[in-house]
DNA sequence: TCATAATTTAAACGACCGTTGAACTTTATT
DNA sequence: AATAAAGTTCAACGGTCGTTTAAATTATGA
């Protein structure tokens, strides 16, 4: 067992640890978060193994994208992955949390503010619903290739036995349960476990949509287009605020 | 490239060739489906490994099962997948092939009886998705842990973009067209393109719920759980039919 | 500038991958 | 019973897998 001379020799970024220039910088982009630029934001290791692996990972899954892949794709050494995250899971839980906080923290915003626009009544379903879809919706029209790949990702891993409930819920359950309450708020006298089955159903439709397997064009002969973000935005958000409603008026 | 000599050997299988005794039991199958029994109906290799990958590619994935796992749950030998199905891919597809015509037809058979039903007036928009999902709900609830595993199963190849659209369409096309156009007849003056992407997010909605991942009891801290086919069977359709008659009053 | 830490490189590890060859056993046909 | 076909077994093939090692290189801080 080697373990403590190979952290010895080198493994920064795998236990968190920072160098002393490191942690001035964290500590002044803490309290500065925008103005400090000490140097150009140029594109890390950690980055570009994130990026590639992003995308391969979307597109073959876990087991079917090999670290030699993922390394070439990302143009740096193969060891670099065991350098800077320890393992290749760890690289996968690396690349699903990069991004996750982010959308968790709009999501939360766009929450809060359809709170307020509605006070004091609670929101509406509708609004409940579009606080959750369209931080993605509009990053999935707008944002670049990452946020593209990293959608895929999520909607692979959510389907996932492997990997859905562990991964999922450590990224994703602390504001998805606020977003479960709101949508209970928003249809009062609604049972919680209609609901929490709404949301199950919901997050379906969303991942089977983000997974972009092009299902939807074949089987249209090309009348829809699974990447035509409009037409899905369109529908998405009344399709499932419909199907909570029918939920809450009472199943069977 | 011995590929001749291969199959000169012994590839029975693997070309659909059939030995003069098993041409007769096919004839005479065809002639008479349930009389009779040559011999006993016991449980072939390729069954057995039919079963195993069914359970093992729906748990892991494609790359994720390696054909060493899946003849060692077989209890046969390694060689044997290539002799059989000539590839680990088209042992795949004879799994999803072996229980898709089953449900294909029995899918078309209610909604037969739903039109019959109906008739003259075309069916409801619930009466069809019943006979779209119920199939897979009563067999989920009451039939053995081989066609768990293949709606599993087919929750991970839908969702994924390596497989997803060759595999599910190849299977499964010709009849999904046929309901989609029988729930626009249920919906009269809505959009094909709303109809579609509507059967998207209700097959988004039943395989999220196939892959069992665990994550709604997690979710809900136990109150849901996700292996109630009860449950689940109140919900879906009620969800999915609120939903595409949403759509059909017009996105937006 | 110099020691030290952080990062990158190249090569290799043992394990496992899907597939195949060839011998062998069982089943079917004459 | 003899012959052929179908099915099974075991061992091995060349490759690729994730991971580790030790040395070389680059960046950092005194």
């Amino acid at each position: 067992m080697l373990a403590g001379l190979v952290a010895f020799q080198g493994d920064g970024g795998r236990r968190g640890e920072l160098s002393a220039r490191k942690a001035l910088r964290a500590t002044l982009e803490l309290l500065f978060p925008t103005k400090i630029k000490m140097s150009r934001p140029k594109r890390t290791t950690k980055d570009k193994l994130m990026d590639a692996a992003e995308k391969l990972f979307a597109k073959r899954g876990f087991h079917g994208a090999s670290l030699r892949d993922i390394t070439a794709a990302a143009g740096v050494d193969l060891a670099l992955v065991n350098y800077h995250f320890g393992s290749k899971f760890r690289l996968l839980t690396a690349v699903m949390e990069r991004r996750g906080g982010i959308l968790n923290e709009e999501r939360l915003r766009r929450l809060a503010q359809a709170r307020m626009d509605a006070a004091p009544q609670p929101p509406t379903t509708e609004a409940v619903v579009d606080a959750f879809l369209d931080p993605i919706l509009e990053r999935l029209a707008h944002a670049g290739p990452g946020w593209h790949s990293y959608f895929a990702l999520i909607a692979y891993v959510n389907n996932s036995p492997e990997w859905g409930r562990k991964l999922m819920g450590k990224t994703f359950d602390g504001v998805v349960r606020q977003f479960i309450q709101a949508v209970m708020e928003s249809l009062p006298g609604s049972a919680p476990r209609d609901i929490f089955w709404g949301y199950n159903f919901l997050t379906g439709a969303l991942t089977l949509s983000l997974a972009e397997t092009g299902r939807l064009d074949a089987l249209s002969d090309g009348l829809c287009r699974s990447d035509d973000v409009a037409e899905l935005k369109a529908r998405l958000g009344p399709y499932v605020s419909a199907g909570l409603r029918g939920l809450a008026r009472g199943p069977r």
